[in-house]
DNA sequence: ATAGGGTTAG
């Protein structure tokens, strides 16, 4: 590994470089190790990719950012553009460093009398990637306001993240801004313009983007078969894949994950098995937890849970969280509360402190009225220090984001919203609603559990929807976990009576509900 | 010779 005795800066540089790009990580920190050791001094051009290497090294000693910042300030290299650029890079990168890193990133980048639009885009991927997609897009702003010029990398940042927070008036305006800057061509942004539009339900407009894309490639089509099946359009997204072989497109990994979410949300179980075999022989990619989270998915939904064992019992990776999950979530719309408890332990096993097997037992035992087992699960999350998310909904309308948690009582127009939930809770009794008490947490009155389940948040936004909602236009409600079943049926009910199509996003699909139908199959 | 992006997705 080490260099030619006699060799300069130069040559360390191109190497540290070289093994940065390869991935080789520790070995660039080594050949600096060794650089130094020799007494050359690392210049502007070393840092960059030293850094990049600190901040991807597997397993990093946290450190080694810092020490690397520290001697840059030393070397007086701390003003270099490319420096700061990366050295910002790298703090907003650190894995699991969460807020002490973004405040690091956040500090440099604060201090720079210079910021360009790497700069921005370091600090708004950054922020993205810590699922800070509000600060992300508020980044993008203020990197207009400082006029600096967004270019083709800033821009699918930036619509990712209006993607990532479902902010669809700002996509669309950031849509307007890369065409008047010329940006539209980019491959790039073409890509996050479909996956944004999908992501917030406007498909018309995603396949509108698709479609006039000079040139698409693995990821553009991967977005739109993600977007058709996210949107409960499964078998559009099977007809897209066909489209995709014929054109010569090579899928990958990825496109295989969407494939298989694709024929599990649409229940066409046959095509998804087929799809998973042809994943390993016609194109020699190795299944991975993803993909076994999507079969788990599938044969879950058709009531195969054997199978999934049997699948599972037999694969040669390793299975991660996400399977647990999957397999966690088709046994609660099977209610096999046996297979749950393995499935829960599974996830323990990996993360004791992740909240969703706790709900998903506790919900799956309160379904089956096995009050005593709520609360022991209840009991278990408390002894464990495990809090849950609180879950809440929300209704952009005019560009501006109104948000509702259970029961909550904080909106200005709060008397008009809750006069319309109990207009909507009478209106679709008339069409023979009966509240499902069982979703209500158990611990209150049975006829607390109804009032309950009346103003769950996605109630809430969709009674502000129907208020404030032009009647043409659909209503669009997001929420961070899983709508609840009760709501569920509901919402499509509400949808059917007053003739609104409403399009619910939650924790884990969309929900398309127009006339008494959800673009869900009943499953989720 | 050096810095940032787009597709999974809980």
């Amino acid at each position: 590994m080490a260099l030619p005795a006699g060799e300069g800066v130069v040559s360390y540089n191109a190497a540290i470089s070289r093994c940065a790009r390869a991935g080789l990580y520790a070995r660039a920190l080594a050949l600096f190790r060794e650089m130094r050791g020799r007494g050359l001094r690392a210049d502007e051009y070393t840092l960059p990719p030293l850094l990049n290497s600190a901040a991807l090294m597997r397993g990093p000693p946290p450190a080694a950012v810092a020490a690397l910042h520290a001697l840059l300030l030393h070397a007086g290299l701390a003003l270099h553009l490319h420096v700061a650029n990366a050295l910002v890079d790298a703090y907003a990168r650190l894995p699991r460093a969460g807020c002490a890193a973004a405040a690091a990133a956040r500090a440099v980048f604060d201090e720079m009398p210079r910021r360009d639009v790497v700069t921005w885009t370091s600090l708004l991927t950054g922020l993205a990637r810590a699922g800070a997609h509000a600060a992300a897009v508020r980044a993008y702003h203020g990197m207009v306001a400082a006029g600096v010029q967004p270019d083709e990398f800033a821009v699918a940042a930036v619509l990712s993240s209006c993607a990532g927070s479902t902010m669809l008036d700002v996509g669309r305006s950031v849509h307007a801004t890369a065409v008047r800057l010329g940006l539209g061509p980019f491959r790039s942004v073409g890509n996050s313009l479909v996956s944004m539009y999908a992501k917030t339900g406007a498909l018309r407009d995603a396949r509108a983007v698709f479609d006039a894309m000079p040139a698409r490639c693995t990821i553009t089509w991967t977005a739109l078969i993600v977007g058709y099946a996210q949107n409960g359009r499964g078998r559009r997204s099977l007809e897209v894949y066909a489209d995709m072989v014929r054109s010569g497109c090579r899928p990958d990994y990825v496109t295989f994950i969407g494939l298989l979410f694709a024929c599990s949300h649409a229940g066409l179980v046959d095509a998804g098995r087929a799809h998973f075999r042809s994943m390993v022989a016609d194109y020699g990619i190795a299944p991975g937890p993803d993909h076994y989270a999507c079969m788990v998915d599938l044969l879950g939904r058709a009531g195969r849970l054997d199978e999934a064992m049997d699948l599972l019992n037999r694969s040669s990776t390793e299975l991660d969280a996400t399977v647990w999950k999957s397999l966690l979530g088709a046994c609660r719309v099977h209610r096999n509360a046996e297979l749950a408890e393995r499935a829960a332990e599974m996830v323990w096993r990996l993360d004791p402190t992740d909240a969703v097997p706790y709900v998903m037992l506790s919900n799956l035992y309160s379904r089956a009225r096995r009050w005593g087992d709520v609360a022991r699960i209840r009991a278990l999350m408390k002894a464990r220090g495990v809090t849950k998310e609180p879950g809440c909904s929300w209704v952009g309308v005019n560009g501006v984001t109104h948000l509702f948690h259970v029961e909550d009582r904080g909106h200005p127009r709060a008397a008009e919203i809750y006069r319309k939930v109990e207009e909507m809770t009478e209106r679709i009794r008339g069409e023979g609603y009966v509240p499902d008490t069982d979703w209500a947490l158990q611990d209150e009155a049975p006829e607390g559990r109804q009032r309950g389940l009346a103003y769950h948040s996605e109630r809430l936004a969709v009674a502000f929807g129907l208020l404030a909602v032009p009647a043409a236009a659909p209503i669009r409600v997001f929420k961070n976990l899983r709508v609840c079943g009760d709501c569920h049926t509901a919402i499509k009910m509400v949808a059917k009576v007053y003739g609104r199509e409403i399009i619910l996003r939650d924790a884990n699909c969309f929900h398309h509900m127009k006339g008494g139908e959800c673009s869900c199959g009943d499953y989720w």
